[in-house]
DNA sequence: CGCGGCTTTGATGTTCATCAAGTAAAGTGG
DNA sequence: CCACTTTACTTGATGAACATCAAAGCCGCG
């Protein structure tokens, strides 16, 4: 498997259209001394519910899942992690420690920049504050969009849902390999793994999506599309 | 009905409290010149879905609700912001339309401050900006929170949900006058109408909480807390 | 090879929405 | 102010949606 690249210096990073656009070299290079990359294997826990809060995460490369543990050792999916995703939503402002916990559903790439320089950047240079704050506002804002989305449909929605983020939003095909296990579907989207593989079992069977294992191809997209906003 | 006091000058709002607790005389002096309050009845619509944003508005007193409309005329509710909340979310940032409507539930005070200065206060004053951020990010972050805790619960553990927040976050008593009706409490939650009402009264014949149209008492709140716990 | 975790299917029961029907309360126009 | 209409509230009955339980096949891994 391939190893995604150590990026030695913020000012040629390939990931930084981010809210990072505006940086002076100067702001760039304060960044860049305090920031480490680190690739985390599939499966690896990026941190931990509970743990404090000392870095800004920025996610370059891979794909990661936000969850809380229940009291019953079960886990609660909040939400899927991109590249150029802040991971962590806004806990970093809000509170000293982390409130969800971050685990790698792909070996990823994470960037980790001490937040006290963030919190200077923000403070110092106010076109990178609204740069900043646009991003993060929109991933907070799309995260409680997502949760509405998802509570408001029916397992068959729910499921079309997830199908069409991972085929539209992520991979950009029709056909992709499901990075994480039926029950962590069931997690992601609050219902039961068995009715999770039954409805995608359901969706074989009227040929709307091809099955293998975790490989996935959407044969018919206007049905899946239909199913999800019918709910 | 007793009307609220209109502030004229920002720098003895009794409502400042908030973000705004670090800002220089000259920095209150320009959001002063640029704001408006309003009263809104009970009832009354204080933003739509779709509508530009211009300003931002933040709760200096009374009670209202965050919704959006479905497709089938049905509301549903997102939370319920109370004094001092800044009402709206994140959307300020990431949209350049409202993505909620927003009504009164209570006679309500609202102050509508020209977005732009306040733009401007986040860019020419970091600490603002800071302030600004920890504020807001604990909004959203506890709408994320309170939307989970909603969902990863069954109708009982919803009910006493409500229940509590209105006894322990917004009227400080064990008893309160509902300020939504049923329905409005079934969109709020993610249940229908009848259920709202057959648990409630299944509460009162358990003698956990008295009930007389709007106005409820709790009575054992212990009994109330656990239902909630165990969901 | 055998163990544990993931996947799958069927059977069963619970939770919940929906329908129906009636009462109470709150607006509304004459 | 009263008849009228609408909206809110309430209860019971029914069925749909869904979780849970049970059992078996599959796969990777030590």
């Amino acid at each position: 498997m391939e190893i995604p690249v150590k990026v030695n210096n913020c000012k040629d990073c390939i990931y930084r259209s981010w809210a990072f656009k505006n940086l002076s070299e100067e702001d760039l290079k304060l960044i860049n001394n305090k920031k480490t990359e680190r690739l985390f294997r599939k499966g690896e826990k990026i941190c931990s519910e509970n743990e404090p809060i000392s870095s800004f995460m920025y996610l370059q490369n891979g794909l990661v899942k936000l969850y809380k543990t229940e009291t019953n050792d079960k886990e609660h999916i909040i939400s899927i992690s991109r590249p150029k995703d802040f991971i962590g939503l806004l806990s970093i402002f809000s509170n000293k420690t982390q409130v969800y916990s971050i685990t790698a559903i792909e070996d990823s790439v994470v960037c980790f920049v001490d937040l006290e320089i963030i919190k200077n950047l923000i403070i110092t240079n106010g076109i990178f504050a609204i740069d900043f704050f646009e991003k993060i506002s929109a991933i907070a804002d799309s995260v409680i969009k997502t949760r509405i989305d998802i509570n408001t449909r029916q397992l068959r929605g729910r499921i079309a849902y997830i199908l069409l983020l991972f085929s539209k939003q992520i991979y950009n095909s029709s056909k992709f390999g499901l990075p994480i296990s039926r029950k962590e579907i069931a997690e992601l989207i609050d219902m039961s793994t068995e009715n999770v593989i039954r409805v995608l079992s359901e969706f074989r069977k009227d040929k709307i999506i091809q099955i293998e294992g975790k490989d996935i191809e959407i044969l018919d997209l206007k049905r899946l599309e239909k199913i999800y906003e019918l709910g």
